[in-house]
DNA sequence: GACAGATTAGGACAATCGTCCTAACAATCA
DNA sequence: TGATTGTTAGGACGATTGTCCTAATCTGTC
């Protein structure tokens, strides 16, 4: 077999384990049954458990990023985009309702286990985090962008974590409906803001007073 | 030593490693060492650790209990009830940062293990909801009770999840901080419509389509 | 004080864990 | 072909797991 589909084999299933059955509860056995092979041919591509998991969030990682790339590619407004991350809760509702976010389910596990791959485990997030600032930025929420990102995925996160523990997927369209709900009347203020004043930067904010927009935002 | 004692103290010491160190990941032998007994003696109160799991679970039921009592005898308005419960956030910070929610952990790891004690463990979460979903009904949200208070946890939860991801504190005042003001903003709606429309509830509501209130409520 | 029952300590148990080691196999190049 | 290297299988290992078992100790009652 060629070598490095082995690997990559073990990645994928460890991948699958790890987001279906937690991290530490899957072993070298379950493992190499999942893939076919010898418990002793896993430890040969990775010598201990953590390297197996530091390749599944290297994974991850490209994985994210490639999705990411995808939406700024498809979308052509950046309400449009940030549409795509909401609608993930749709397309995955079936899993999530079963196992939780993958990202948060593993960072959860990875901060009780006081393990030290959590700052990279928590990389995904923050692959989410930017990308989404930089979508509200563009939006016309500079100034709160990454506030904006942050509430939108603790949003989803806490979506992930009562589906989840309520399999219950009628919460899930809600929450997701108020989500949409939430982004268009951003995306309406905005345009608002941008045709109250155009193009008038230099102009100074209001001293210690949100305007309507912001007041929306957060 | 007094017997109820301790299986009391076996109990609370497994709250404590459940809490920070999940619970597959909790031996006996650390409990037995966290309490200082023998292994054995702990098998004596507890044949198996699933055992010690529901006994965990029913302890967290009767303090959730206890705590929404105590809400419900505190706060003169609901929505400073309702408050309360958006201020553990604050008060449980730092061992948020650490471990996450303790509800919310707890249902992740057992949705994961498939463990049958995962209906148990989310009926903590059932307490907070159906008793949220009161003060929401009383705040004058009767329709939309349950809707809003399945999203206060959601959000609560969210805000756990990335506030242990990130171990960031600022993180948890910016979304409390929001949270009060929707709070807020959903009491001062209630106000206004109670204002408008004294008693008259047989009055039929507009066909399909959401009147102020509901719209800033969801 | 003797007895009974509850409680405790501590070892035995099989199973499983992550990791290590060695021998067999496969592929490549001299 | 022979040698070398990379890959695979499978057992050995010490440690730890949850659970079980037994003997000692404590507590309260007659």
């Amino acid at each position: 077999m060629n070598p490095k589909a082995t690997r990559d084999q073990i990645i994928e299933a460890a991948d699958h384990l790890f987001y279906h059955k937690g991290y530490e509860h899957t072993s070298f056995s379950e493992l190499s049954d999942a893939v076919g092979i010898s418990r002793g041919n896993v430890t040969f591509h990775f010598q201990t458990k953590d390297e197996i998991l530091d390749a599944v969030i290297d994974l991850r990682l490209d994985r994210t990023r490639q999705m990411l790339e995808q939406w700024e590619a498809g979308g052509e407004r950046c309400e449009d985009r940030i549409g795509s991350f909401i609608n993930i809760l749709i397309m995955n509702r079936a899993k999530i309702m079963l196992y939780g976010c993958p990202v948060g389910t593993l960072c959860t596990e990875l901060a009780k286990l006081d393990h030290t791959a959590l700052p990279h485990a928590s990389k995904v997030f923050s692959l989410f985090r930017d990308w989404l600032s930089r979508q509200f930025s563009q939006l016309g929420f500079a100034a709160q962008a990454d506030a904006l990102a942050m509430h939108l995925l603790a949003w989803s996160q806490g979506i992930a974590t009562l589906a989840n523990a309520f399999h219950d997927e009628r919460f899930i369209r809600a929450e997701v409906r108020q989500l949409h709900d939430w982004l268009q009347s951003l995306a309406a203020d905005a345009r608002r803001r941008r045709a109250a004043r155009p193009a008038t930067r230099s102009e100074k904010p209001r001293k210690r007073r949100r305007d309507t927009a912001e007041k929306t935002a957060l």
